[in-house]
RNA sequence: GCGGAGGUGGUGGAAUGGCAGACACGCAGGUCUCAGAAGCCUGUGCCGCAAGGUGUGAGGGUUCAACUCCCUCCCUCCGCACCA
C-alpha cells in the first residue's frame, strides 16, 4: 500500500556511506563540476531554509553526476561565533564542546535528508588546522600592508559587547541582535578592502550568471561616484577646504559651504569668534546623536554659522562657512558646496537659515528670472546661466568643460569617491580566530612567525558576556616572549570577525587536509571556480564581497589564476509560514525532522522543489507535502504493475519527459520538471509501462527522491547504484507525431480545432478549414481576407 | 530619492509573440466499502440553463495574434540612502 520510507531511507544512507559513493577525486581526464551550498552555522538543528538550500544543491549535484561529470559536493561548518559563547554561559559548558556537539547533531540531520556530500572533505572553521590558515592569510595581508591597525570611531554593539563592521550595521542596529549601535573610539585591525574597490566593481561585469539584484547590491555597496574636488580657499589664509561634488556644473551657484561637524578644520575656524560657543554646543549635540537619528530622512536639517568665510575659486566670491548635521565626515571630503537652487537639501537649508540663492541652470523650455520664484530646487538638466564663460552651454557638456578648466587652473581635481570602507575585523570575543600579533614594548607590533602558527585558542576563558576581550584575562595566552628581542611582550587579545573564516572556505574544500598552505594550488586549479554556488540572499553583500576580495588577494599572491570565485550564483527564496518568515519568536517554525518522520526525506525534498521555483519565496503547506508523498506512492504502484511491452504512446510520453526534464534540471526549474513527471505518471496510469520505460523514469526522478529510486532500481533488478547509471537520452524521432492538432482562430479567437497529418500541404489545409462546418457561421458570409498558418500550431483566418 | 524583483483562478504556480491557467493543493460528484481511511475515475477561472460572453494590476499602442513587445500610470516586496 505505502512504500516503507523509513526502512528504505536508512538502508540507502548506510549503503552510500559505506561505499563512499560521493567521494570526489581530482581526475584531469574528466570534466569537473564543483557544486557548493553556503555552509551553515552549527546551531544544532537544521531548519527549513537549510533543507531548501541543500535540497536544491543536492538535486543539481546528483543530476550532474548522472550526466557524467566528476562532481565535488562538500559540506562543512562555519563554527566560530557568538552563539557558542552565549550557549556556553547559559549551559556552563565550553564553547568548543557545545560547538562540536552541535556539529554532530547537524551532521546527523543532514544525513537524514540523504544529501550527497563528500563528508571526507568536511571542515569546521573552529578547528585549529583550519583557523591556522586564517592566521597565515592575515600575516600575508599584513606583509602587503593590507592588514593595519587604526584608531577611529567604530561601531559598537553594547549588547554583544563588540565592534561591528559597517556591513554589519543594519538600519543603525546590530545585524545580529538589532541593538542600537553606538560610536566608540578604539584601536582596531582593519583589512584594506578599499585597495580592491576598482576591481571589485569592474569584475562584477564578469559575473554573467549572478542574479541582477545581487550585482546591483554589490555595485550599490561599493558606491562609486565621480565628480570634482573643488578647492575653496579660506578667507585671509592660505589654507584650502576641498569639497566634493558630482554637479560641478552648478559651481557658479554655490552660495555657501557646509562642513561636517566633525571636520578637523572646524575648531580652528571658530576659535575666538563670537560664534564659538554656539558651534561647540552644536558639535556636542551632534556627537551625542546616534547615526540612526542623524540620518533619518524626515528630520529637519540643523546647522550653525562658523563666523568664517571661504572664497569660491571660480568667481572669487566670498561665501559663508556653515556646519550642519546632514554633512557626513565619512563620505567624500566631509565638506560640500551648497547650491540651493539645484539641490533640494541645500534648498531647504538655505530657506531655513535665510541664505542666498542663485539660479545657474535653466530648464530648456522655460526661463527662471529669479531664484525667489522657485518653490523647490531644480535638479534636472538644462542650459548654463550666470556661469561666466560657460553661459549658454548644455549643463552636461559644461560638467566636463568646467572640470577640465578647473584642473588646468589648479582649483579643482577630477575625483572619484567610494562608499566602500575598509573592513574592521577586530572582535572583542573569545570564540574566534586569534589575531596573530604581538605587542612588544621594545619592537612595537610584531607578527607571530609562520612557524609558530597556529596561535591556539586556550581551551577556555572567563567569558561572562560583560565587556572586554575574554582572552585578555588568560594570563598564559597574553604573556609571551617577543619573537624579535625575546623580551616580555603581550599578545593581541582580539579575535577575527567570523566573516574572515567564510571568505575562503570554498578553496579549503579543494584540499581540506593540506598542510603546507591554505590550499593545494594544484587541487584548486582543477576544482575552482565553484561552478554553482547556492545560498540565501542575506549574504548578497557581506559574504560574497569578502569572498571576492580574498580571491583577488590569492590571485595577487599568484596562488590561483582566476579572479572571481563563483561562476553561477543562485539565491534561493525563503520558506514562509502563513506569509511570514519562520522564527522562534513568532512560534511558526516547522521542524524538518518531524516532517521526515511523518513523510520521509524523499517526500520532503519533492515537495520543497515542487511548491515554487528556487528563487521565489515558498509558502509552507503541509497538505502539499502530503501530496508529494501521495505522488511517490503512485510511482511505487507502477512498479507493481509493469507490462512486458510499452505502448508507443507511452514511449512518446517518456521521451517528451526526458527532453523537458533534461533542460529543466540544468536550468534549476525543478517545479516544472516535477510537473512533467506527474504528467508521465498520469499517462502510465492509463496505458501502463514496461521495465525499460520505468527504468528511465526512475533514473530521472532519482536526483529528487534518491532513496526511493535506489530502492526501485534494486527491485527492477539492477545491481549497481542508480547513480552509476547514465542519464537517459531522448530519441528525436519519437517526439514527432504523425498527426497534429491545429488550433483554428477566426480573427484571433479560438473557434475550432482540427487533427491533420503533420506535413499537410498548406493548400490542402486551407481547403479543409474553409469547409469546416463549425467555422462557417463565424465567416458571416464574407470571404477571408488573409489566412495565417503557423506550421503544426495554428491557423488564423482574418475576415 | 536611487537601484533591483514582482503583480495571472479559492491557493502554490505554468505559459517569453501562437489554445491563458500545465502540474498540484483545495472543493464537488462518482466508484469501491457494512462503514470509514486509502486508492481509482470525473468535474472545477468568472458570468450564463445554454449558445455564447468575458478574463493575466489600470489605461493606451504595435500585431493576423499580446500574460509575453512598446508607452503612460498604479500597487507590493527587497537593497541602499541627508552619499554631496
Amino acid at each position: 500500500m505505502h512504500y516503507d520510507f523509513k526502512k528504505i531511507e536508512e538502508k540507502w544512507q548506510k549503503k552510500w556511506a559505506k561505499a563512499h559513493v560521493f567521494r570526489a577525486q581530482a581526475d584531469s581526464t574528466r570534466k569537473k563540476y564543483y557544486l557548493l551550498e553556503m555552509f551553515p552555522y552549527p546551531s544544532g538543528k537544521i531548519h527549513m531554509g537549510h533543507v531548501r538550500n541543500y535540497t536544491i544543491g543536492d538535486v543539481a549535484s546528483r543530476f550532474k553526476t548522472l550526466e557524467g561529470y566528476n562532481v565535488m559536493h562538500p559540506m562543512g561548518f562555519d563554527a566560530f561565533g557568538q552563539p557558542a559563547e552565549n550557549a556556553a554561559i547559559k549551559n556552563k559548558t565550553k564553547p568548543v564542546d557545545w560547538t562540536h556537539k552541535c556539529i554532530k547533531d547537524m551532521e546527523t540531520e543532514l544525513k537524514k535528508m540523504g544529501f550527497s556530500y563528500d563528508w571526507e572533505r568536511e571542515v569546521s572553521t573552529c578547528d585549529s588546522d583550519y583557523y591556522k590558515w586564517n592566521q597565515w592569510i592575515f600575516l600575508k595581508m599584513f606583509e602587503r600592508g593590507l592588514a593595519y591597525r587604526k584608531a577611529s570611531g567604530v561601531n559598537w554593539c553594547p549588547s554583544c559587547q563588540t565592534t561591528l563592521a559597517n556591513e554589519e550595521v543594519i538600519e543603525g542596529g546590530c545585524w545580529r541582535c538589532h541593538t542600537k549601535v553606538e560610536q566608540k573610539d578604539l584601536v582596531q585591525w582593519y583589512l584594506k578592502i578599499t585597495e580592491y574597490k576598482e576591481r571589485l566593481l569592474e569584475d562584477l561585469n564578469q559575473l554573467k550568471n549572478w542574479p541582477q539584484r545581487v550585482l546591483a547590491m554589490q555595485n550599490n555597496w561599493i558606491g562609486k561616484s565621480s565628480g570634482v574636488d573643488i578647492y575653496f580657499r579660506l578667507e585671509n589664509s592660505d589654507r584650502t577646504i576641498p569639497v566634493f561634488t558630482t554637479r560641478v556644473d552648478t559651481i557658479f551657484g554655490a552660495t555657501y559651504i557646509v562642513l561636517a561637524p566633525e571636520h578637523p578644520l572646524v575648531l580652528d575656524l571658530v576659535k575666538d569668534k563670537p560664534q564659538e560657543k554656539e558651534v561647540l554646543q552644536f558639535m556636542k549635540k551632534v556627537a551625542r546623536e546616534s547615526k540612526l537619528v542623524r540620518t533619518a530622512s524626515d528630520v529637519k536639517k540643523e546647522g550653525v554659522f562658523t563666523g568664517s568665510f571661504a572664497i569660491n575659486p571660480v568667481n572669487n566670491e566670498k561665501v559663508p562657512i556653515w556646519i550642519a548635521d546632514y554633512v557626513l565626515m565619512e563620505y567624500g571630503t566631509g565638506a560640500i558646496m551648497a547650491v540651493p537652487t539645484h539641490d533640494q537639501r541645500d534648498f531647504l537649508f538655505a530657506k531655513e537659515h535665510k541664505l542666498p540663492l542663485r539660479v545657474v541652470i535653466e530648464p530648456k523650455d522655460k526661463s527662471i528670472s529669479s531664484a525667489a520664484e522657485l518653490s523647490e530646487a531644480y535638479e534636472g538638466d538644462g542650459r548654463q546661466v550666470n556661469s561666466g564663460e560657460f553661459n549658454g552651454l548644455d549643463n552636461q557638456e559644461a560638467k566636463t568643460r568646467i572640470a577640465q578648466w578647473m584642473e588646468a587652473k589648479g582649483i579643482g581635481k577630477i575625483q572619484t569617491h567610494f562608499r566602500l570602507r575598509d573592513w574592521l575585523i577586530s572582535r572583542q570575543r573569545y570564540w574566534g580566530t586569534p589575531i596573530p600579533m604581538i605587542y612588544c614594548p621594545a619592537c612595537g607590533i610584531v607578527p607571530v612567525p609562520y612557524k609558530d602558527l597556529p596561535v591556539e585558542l586556550p581551551a577556555s576563558a572567563p567569558f561572562t558576556g560583560e565587556g572586554g576581550s575574554p582572552l585578555g584575562k588568560v594570563k598564559k595566552f597574553v604573556e609571551v616572549k617577543c619573537p624579535k628581542c625575546k623580551g616580555q611582550a603581550r599578545r593581541e587579545t582580539d579575535t577575527m570577525a567570523t566573516f574572515f573564516d567564510s571568505s575562503w572556505y570554498f578553496l579549503r574544500f579543494c584540499s581540506p587536509k593540506f598542510n603546507d598552505a591554505p590550499f593545494d594550488v594544484k587541487e584548486a586549479k582543477y576544482w575552482m571556480m565553484v561552478d554553482q554556488y547556492i545560498g540565501g540572499i542575506e549574504h548578497a553583500i557581506l559574504h560574497l564581497l569578502y569572498s571576492r576580495f580574498f580571491t583577488k588577494f590569492f590571485q595577487d599572491l599568484k596562488m590561483i589564476d582566476f579572479t572571481e570565485p563563483f561562476d553561477k550564483l543562485l539565491t534561493q527564496g525563503m520558506v514562509l509560514k502563513d506569509g511570514e518568515v519562520m522564527s522562534k519568536s513568532k512560534g511558526n517554525i516547522v521542524d524538518p525532522d518531524s516532517m521526515i518522520k511523518n513523510y520521509g526525506a524523499d517526500a520532503l525534498r519533492l515537495f520543497i522543489l515542487f511548491a515554487a521555483p528556487p528563487e521565489t519565496e515558498l509558502e509552507w503547506e503541509e497538505r502539499g507535502l502530503e501530496g508529494a508523498y501521495k505522488f511517490l506512492n503512485r510511482v511505487w504502484r507502477i512498479q507493481e504493475n509493469l507490462k512486458s511491452n510499452a505502448d508507443l504512446q507511452v514511449l512518446r510520453a517518456l521521451h517528451r519527459t526526458i527532453k523537458k526534464v533534461s533542460t529543466d534540471f540544468s536550468e534549476f526549474k525543478f517545479n516544472t520538471a516535477i510537473a512533467s513527471f506527474m504528467e508521465l505518471t498520469n499517462v502510465i496510469y492509463q496505458l501502463g509501462a514496461d521495465k525499460k520505460v520505468f527504468s528511465d523514469f526512475v533514473i530521472m526522478l532519482s536526483p529528487i527522491a534518491p532513496h526511493f529510486c535506489e530502492e526501485l532500481w534494486e527491485i527492477l533488478g539492477y545491481n549497481e547504484s542508480i547513480f552509476k547509471a547514465p542519464w537517459p537520452k531522448f530519441n528525436p524521432e519519437l517526439l514527432i507525431e504523425e498527426n497534429v492538432e491545429l488550433v483554428i482562430q477566426v480573427n484571433g479567437k479560438l473557434r475550432s480545432k482540427i487533427e491533420v497529418p503533420r506535413n499537410i500541404a498548406e493548400d490542402k489545409l486551407k481547403e479543409l478549414v474553409l469547409k469546416d462546418e463549425k467555422l462557417i457561421s463565424w465567416f458571416e458570409g464574407k470571404s477571408p481576407k488573409k489566412i495565417i498558418i503557423v506550421p503544426q500550431k495554428l491557423i488564423n483566418i482574418v475576415i
